[in-house]
DNA sequence: TTCACTTTCTATCATTCGACAGAAAGGGGT
DNA sequence: ACCCCTTTCTGTCGAATGATAGAAAGTGAA
């Protein structure tokens, strides 16, 4: 069979792959970069393929197109996310203090990073349903939420499952214009937008938060 | 001079101008749409002019290009809150009583129109520095919350009003996704997000706003 | 009517787009 | 050595791109 070897075949034209990791995953960090800044149709497979370091008809072999690059990207990004939640509505430690560890960890992951990566969530191209499975481990996301919402004992957890996703959400926006909050900071004031007592989750949090590993 | 009159020259190849404000808001209202729906390097000038009505050639009478139009879109979208907050901080009433208007009225502003203006504000191509004089505005309206975050007595106020903002800017993300949250809800928890009472500004806040106009 | 002006059109330009076909270049196994 | 497989290339296709030039079609004032 030969498992992928990622090194076999036509030597590369430029020796730019310092990750090592494969073209593959040349292909993925250069659309992370372009699609970030140039946004998705301002994104050519040419100008794809050249970041990458290889031919644009190249591109092909490896995805079926520029919108199999984009979509591959969004579910990488989406499953930390998904996996973490998991983990945290398995616990049986305090909803809030749950509640706080994601928030801290989902600000994480989209603060990390060269090129904020969650930046791919606000472009406009993604309501193609092209990119439906996509949005359907989004929304099992904002599931997770509202079920650790509810389980603090709000009384709308669909309105406040939104508000503290706009919290954490809102490290994209503060990442490209500058510097973003810390995500603890983030994390305490999702607990607050709910009418709750932060301080608690803010002292045992950390400790959860590192037990997931 | 012959002063705009925005029904001279040759009549319009298809009688679209529904709205019936001239070639100039027809093509506005196109790129509206289509930046919003396509994404900005997703629009080309032919589906731009097809969507108002005219030829691709003829968009270039009215605009220097693509990227007229969208920094004509934004300038105009921001104008209104710019206005609003200018407003709110010659007034006397209780700071937060006003940050509750503030939020409201620009929540509103997000949630009005057909196709959600405020999600040109997430395009990635809005790093290009000729949209500079958008960002500029923007950080003026930024300025006017942090303002009044200070005024609450907050004492991180650039932090604070991140929050705020980071609140009042999901109700784009929101809609796109399908129904918003109400901006009084969104108001509420801005206060609540800075560790403040909403009940109060809650009751006064909408004599304040309806005082306005 | 004639003139100046505005608006919109058709036609065209060089460039770039996404996509495909087929060849060249290497590695690994036998 | 040979063959098979993967990778990457060159070359090319029709269609679409942004932009310009110049003509046609209308308005209102002199």
């Amino acid at each position: 069979m030969a498992m992928a070897s990622a090194s076999t075949g036509r030597p590369r034209a430029s020796g730019s792959s310092l990750t090592g990791q494969g073209t593959r995953a040349d292909i993925l960090a250069a659309g992370a970069a372009l699609f970030c800044t140039e946004g998705y149709g301002g994104t050519s497979t040419h100008a794809l393929a050249a970041a990458a370091g290889i031919r644009q008809a190249s591109l092909y072999h490896y995805f079926g197109g520029k919108q199999a690059v984009l979509l591959e990207l969004l579910l990488g990004t989406v499953q930390p996310s998904l996996e973490t939640a998991a983990q945290l509505l398995a616990r049986d430690e305090h909803p809030a203090v749950r509640l706080w560890a994601l928030c801290v960890s989902d600000a994480r992951l989209l603060a990390a990073g060269e090129h904020s990566i969650g930046s791919l969530y606000l472009l406009p191209e993604l309501a193609d349903e092209r990119f439906a499975p996509f949005h359907e481990r989004r929304a099992e996301l904002e599931t997770a939420y509202r079920t650790l919402v509810a389980a603090c004992g709000v009384d709308d957890p669909g309105a406040g499952a939104a508000l503290v996703l706009a919290l954490v959400e809102n490290v994209i926006l503060q990442r490209r214009r500058g510097a973003a909050l810390a995500p603890e900071r983030i994390a305490e004031a999702a607990l607050r937008v709910l009418a709750l007592d932060p301080s608690e989750a803010a002292a045992s949090g950390p400790a959860l938060l590192a037990d997931l590993g």
